[in-house]
DNA sequence: CCTAGTTGTAATTGACTGATAACAAGCTTG
DNA sequence: CAAGCTTGTTATCAGTCAATTACAACTAGG
């Protein structure tokens, strides 16, 4: 009946994958049905495996997306102002953006997974490097702007931080101190 | 046949507290099958659901006593010296215990279940209650601390840190840096 | 010793889920 | 316009998994 739209293979595999981003993001990789994601994307089910051929291979897609778009950010605000100090103005674009940490962090707990494991230590190991590149920061000034962001990342996953924090006062206690650093 | 031993449900549980703990730090809430905790513990698939009620209970159990035992570790240290500088140490110990920083963090990525959430908010707030209370640190240097801790963590579920580490170049370069912080 | 409670298992189930196969509809190019 | 390629669906399957039920074996107390 509805006069279906139909896209390109390539149009229509960036729909999935934005789908898949925002569905792993809530549930994980094994919490996500690829029903799921073929609701939030408009397709089939079976369309979506498909596209992707299965569901790790989706997952390890939506993973190097957010990876990709998480250089990208720190890339950008680089371009700014190419100091460490600077980025914790990226954490704020990163936390308007919550799928891209939880996409992240649910790569890190699937980890166990050979294929998810060899994806996000590539991918992990290439951030790492790319804040030192495009900062000039040591070693350990890189490590302690990684922490912070992992402690963001789970603190957002929490749902502590972020649009929709669920309100604790220890957590409020710890955002209160993010403006702080080490000089 | 095998003279099979009968103990009471209070120890039979904790030894499927402990398979738990195991199974679940391995491949996280969703990825673990009770079926492979109860044949870790020895005892039969229906048994574990029996004595914990829903894989859900068994794993906020789980959750609950890693978390215990993190706060034990660093209640231990701080026996020791009372300083947050002191704590370095503590990682060293919960790098030995690596299921405890992992199904803390596949609590973290199963914060999506409200009852799961709920647990995870609550201890992690009182672990860093603790660290403040421990060691007179400020909210800004428990967060750096915390910031260290999730790093590991992570790290730890990459592989790239603890005891059966892949070996990553970043990572040993990251790794190195963890004698020196803010002072 | 016998009965009532406790510890444990085997058998089963019903719901779910990723993946496959077969087919339908639309576009495009000669 | 027909043939072949692309996009997409429906139907279905084979396997998995948490949970229930019914039952068996052991143990303690009277």
């Amino acid at each position: 009946m509805t006069t279906r739209v139909r896209l390109t293979a390539k149009e229509r595999g960036d729909e999935v994958l934005r789908a898949a981003v925002q569905a792993f993001a809530a549930s994980g990789y094994e919490g996500t049905k690829t029903d799921e994601i073929a609701r939030l994307a408009g397709v089939s089910q079976p369309y979506v495996i498909r596209l992707f051929g299965t569901k790790q291979q989706l997952f390890l897609a939506a993973l190097r997306s957010v990876c990709g778009r998480i250089e990208e950010i720190f890339r950008e605000a680089a371009a700014d102002t190419p100091e460490l100090s600077a980025l914790g103005r990226n954490y704020e674009q990163l936390l308007s953006e919550p799928e891209l940490l939880l996409v992240l962090l649910h790569g890190f707990s699937a980890s166990g997974d050979p294929a998810i494991g060899d994806c996000v230590r590539e991918r992990f190991g290439s951030i790492y490097t790319l804040v030192r590149d495009l900062t000039g920061a040591s070693p350990q000034e890189a490590r302690e702007f990684l922490s912070v962001g992992m402690l963001i990342t789970v603190m957002s996953a929490m749902q502590v931080l972020g649009p929709d924090a669920i309100s604790m006062p220890w957590a409020e206690e710890i955002t209160s101190t993010f403006g702080q650093g080490a000089p």
